[in-house]
DNA sequence: TGAGTAAATTAGAAACGCCTAATTCTTATA
DNA sequence: TATAAGAATTAGGCGTTTCTAATTTACTCA
């Protein structure tokens, strides 16, 4: 199936959709997400109901056909793998790694990607603590995880994932040693939309607003605990 | 300058066909290079002449300006250092990474080559043996060579260059001991459009026919001898 | 249950990069 | 130097991806 980079990222787009909101993916959240229009939206999920990439039900959303799945996974992986091939051997920092990996996840071949993969060892996580679909695109879950915030005061976690592509909010969780791997207790939760952590790696406590707080993962033990189907 | 990557490529194959065969550009010759009909490279002239990234004097053919130079020289150094980088790094032969670049070429960022460039430590030529343009694209030019064609029996020199992308013939060329640093010895001109030469790192005699054999370059040294402006 | 609103779709247009067919220009040669 | 061949350009059109404006549909709640 030869498809555009464009298509590439309305499926892709789908997929992580509905993922994090269950249920059928609204034009709306596809336009956000895509940074285009809702009607844009509208054609493209036409032409990719015509290849039979989606099921497309006007007004009423869109899903991905298992053949849309494979696609979206097969650029996922490209993505991520981009993302920990450029962390682990070009020096960049994890903050610096979505852009680039967004845009070549659509013009490597397969064969670069398979050597990528032998030569970082087939990694299971990019460097956000997100999970690398193998190469035979198996239906693998999301790992399930337990946002920051839904821990109680006192508890020691290891963080697991970061879900932000913020690069400055990025840089700032590194900076005081916040990233997946790293030992944190949590010290505080405010009522007013903050949480207070205790780094292992650091000596100060560091606040986070709720909102960032949400979007950090950790368990007891670092591994990422997939919800099999 | 915000280019698409078919700008890119136009801009490249004016400044490649404009090395191989000096004076202006036709063209028919871009359209052949690109594989597109003429009509489209005329109308593609005229919008890279509207960003004055050529000159084009219609029915007279077509010269890049120095911005458009500029261009050239950066997607020339980008190929050349993904080249080298999918031979060296990820184990790609010779023959298979002149499609990966040309692709990768147009996507990958400033960043991103820097530090390949650094990561290689600052190759100067790729794995066919052409000449990679430095950082700030000064406006070196391809070293001269000799095609094997025309030297003389018993003479014995060092292959510089491999000016051919046609993976069967790169494949069989490495196969029979000749790539760029490998030592061979003339052992006979035909008559009839065949040349045979004596690789020092293999076993028998090699013969090729004149077309291979033209695109061949080498010295006496190995090494790249610029013609200077 | 019947507005009214919010979301989605349709209509129409633009920029890009490509094509074929028709026309115009250059140049070589008779 | 006139003409004919060949090269290049113009004319007109198509598919892709995007947009704004207009219209249609679905859902909420009074
Ligand atoms: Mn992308
Ligand atoms: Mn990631
Ligand atoms: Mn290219
Ligand atoms: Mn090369």
């Amino acid at each position: 199936m030869m498809l555009s980079a464009v298509m590439e990222d309305y499926l892709k787009a789908i997929y992580v959709l509905h993922a994090e909101a269950d249920g059928n993916v609204k034009t709306s959240d596809i336009a956000t997400q895509l940074d285009v229009k809702p009607p844009t939206v509208t054609s493209m999920l036409k032409k990719l109901a015509e290849k039979n990439l989606v099921n497309h039900e006007p007004y009423q959303g869109v899903e991905l056909t298992p053949t849309g799945e494979s696609v979206a996974l097969e650029v996922i992986r490209h993505h991520r793998l981009l993302e920990a091939y450029l962390t682990e051997e070009l020096g960049y920092d994890w903050s610096e790694v979505h852009d680039e990996a967004d845009r070549l996840e659509h013009h490597v071949s397969e064969t670069f990607i398979d050597r990528l993969a032998t030569r970082l060892d087939e990694p299971r996580v990019d460097p956000h603590g997100d999970p690398i679909p193998s190469a035979d695109l198996d239906p693998v879950e999301d790992p399930s995880g337990t946002a920051l915030i839904d821990f109680s005061v006192d508890e020691t976690v290891i963080i697991q994932r970061v879900r932000n592509q913020d690069p400055e909010i990025l840089r700032y969780l590194e900076a005081h040693g916040i990233k997946p791997g790293t030992r944190v207790t949590i010290k505080e939760v405010t009522p007013i939309g903050m949480i207070s952590i205790q780094p292992h790696s650091y000596e100060t406590i560091v606040s986070l607003p709720t909102s960032v707080a949400r979007s950090i993962w950790a368990n007891q033990t670092g591994e990422a605990s997939t919800s099999v189907p």
